[in-house]
DNA sequence: CTGAAAGCGCTTACAG
DNA sequence: CTGAAAGCGCTTACAG
């Protein structure tokens, strides 16, 4: 900038001008400018800048895992609006690993992010409470944040499960399998709260053989759904906690000499194509990653007030694999 | 950091030594030095710290859709290297325009960025080369740099094509269909390509009628597999050019009186479990993004010598739907 | 309309 | 082992 400034025959606070188009310069003088920028290959330093001013025009989303289509339809969307207010973004996975979600939002910070969105991975978010008092913003998607009050936006989990399992249930089902992600995963733990509920409520009893918790991995789920289909009272429907279980869970009902009813939560692509195809309870992952970051910039645009919970709902599709009677 | 020096009663540089871990500081002096941040609440700024340095730690991933399966794969993979390289990452999708490629490119630059990875939209990346000149590396991953030159890393399209499409010779097909993605995109006429030539090579006409190039929106493709379908010599098999091809052409092939063939190109998950499962031309998105990554990091380590272009193969994955015999 | 000075928060030589 | 000075490349008041 200084070279531009010499070059040009001007001081450094015209080239600023002239590179950030404020107004108040001759014609004539931007002309010079301009051309002593494009012989030097002038390029501004955002660093600096970023430096003197207080905004950084970025902001980081540390989630799970950027491959899963679930976060990768989340990410666009809070790609999206941060486009339309001028941020940029950093993204990080955590793998669900809580030191590595730590350790992203707080190099986000370091970078002096405007703000965060996160999928918590850790049970614990005082970490940020120093970014926060520091003026970060702070949402958290799809799990809340633990102990820190802060922004949320969640899927209403439970009732979402709730509407899955009355539908078994008018079906004709009551011996219906809860197959789930880890217990200290916050959407699990809501998830089987809404089952647990859901079969009280319509005064069934639950066998403990029916529900299972835990890591999503193909061989945990597919021993589990077989176990259950076993023995003199084997389950007639499943509930699959996410959409990692239901396909693993499809892959051992389509081998059974009897159908078996199958519910997910989670949409997922093809579930229509499959035969039969796969009722589910849908999440709006896109629609998450809006309100998350739009919840955000209104942060940032000095919106106060207390923390923040919204809750967006699930929806039922109807397919055909939740209404093989029970 | 001025503070925590006044309050720790060291000088600046002391801070700087103990806030970066550098040695020669009496063990007392460090703790106080470290009580002085606490208290404070002093979080280093990592902006300045660039200023001062020459590298950001930082890469800009540019692609298509961070929605999109293939390409999730792909950043999640160009994360997984940066993160090894201590590095984070800004991403940002381009929707397949142009001007909004160039528009993050040059956001990621002026950030100053130490690299780019780029899945190129634009059809000319001249604008790259005042930014390349300055330092930052960049390679492109899917597609080739237009009119400039570059590292790229990329899948053998035209290769991957021929394997498919000799597949369904061999099935007995003749009247093969190819529907592809927009010309203008390099690995739409790369696949058409190996199509056009695979079907010369073995002595086979092709039928103008047969071939479709254009959005890969499921109402046009879904008009053209249909209209192929009619008339007095039909197609016997279809080629889908890309993933989003495969799925809206199984969509109309599933509802026709006779079996039609399918071969598609890219994998997408649940193919092994539809009626009749896909058989496909798969690439490895994960692997293209980690190749592309290291080897951006290897430009940064100062490796030189001329642009690089790496071609990974395509893989057949047999499934049954390009087994219908022709 | 234009510019010189001060400062953002750090690091890099250099000296003690 | 420790620190004062200069400077990274910009912007923010302020003065002309």
């Amino acid at each position: 900038m200084k070279d531009v400034a010499a070059r040009a025959g001007v001081g450094l606070k015209t080239v600023s001008r002239v590179v950030n188009g404020e107004p108040g310069v001759t014609p004539d003088t931007v002309q010079r400018v301009q051309s002593a920028i494009e012989a030097l290959g002038f390029r501004r330093n955002d660093s600096a800048r970023v430096l003197r001013k207080g905004r950084t025009a970025s902001v980081g989303l540390v989630l799970e895992d950027l491959a899963d289509p679930f976060y990768s339809s989340l990410s666009r969307a809070v790609e999206e609006v941060a486009r339309d207010h001028g941020s940029l973004l950093f993204t990080g996975s955590s793998a669900e690993d809580p030191e590595r979600e730590q350790e992203l939002a707080l190099a986000f910070c370091a970078r002096r992010v405007d703000g965060l969105v996160i999928v918590p991975a850790s049970q614990d978010h005082r970490y940020l409470q120093p970014e926060i008092a520091a003026g970060i913003a702070a949402v958290f998607v799809d799990r809340p944040a633990e102990q820190l009050e802060a922004d949320a936006v969640l899927t209403d989990n439970a009732g979402g499960v709730r509407e899955g399992v009355t539908h078994l249930i008018r079906q004709g089902h009551r011996r219906i399998a809860f197959i789930g992600d880890q217990r200290r995963i916050h959407t699990a733990g809501e998830r089987l709260r809404g089952y647990r509920e859901t079969m009280a409520d319509a005064g069934l009893p639950v066998d403990e053989s029916w529900v299972s918790m835990g890591p999503t991995a193909a061989e945990r789920v597919q021993a589990e759904v077989t176990r259950m289909l076993q023995g003199p009272e084997p389950v007639t429907a499943v509930f699959a906690g996410n959409n990692r279980v239901s396909v693993t869970a499809l892959r051992v009902l389509v081998n059974q000499p009897r159908p078996v009813a199958l519910v997910g939560f989670d949409d997922f692509e093809l579930a229509d194509l499959l035969s039969p195809a796969v009722t589910v309870v849908a999440q709006d992952p896109a629609r998450l990653g809006r309100t998350a970051a739009q919840l955000l910039f209104r942060r940032l645009e000095g919106e106060t007030g207390p923390p923040q919970r919204l809750e967006l709902s699930g929806r039922l599709i109807v397919r055909g694999s939740g209404e093989v009677a029970g």
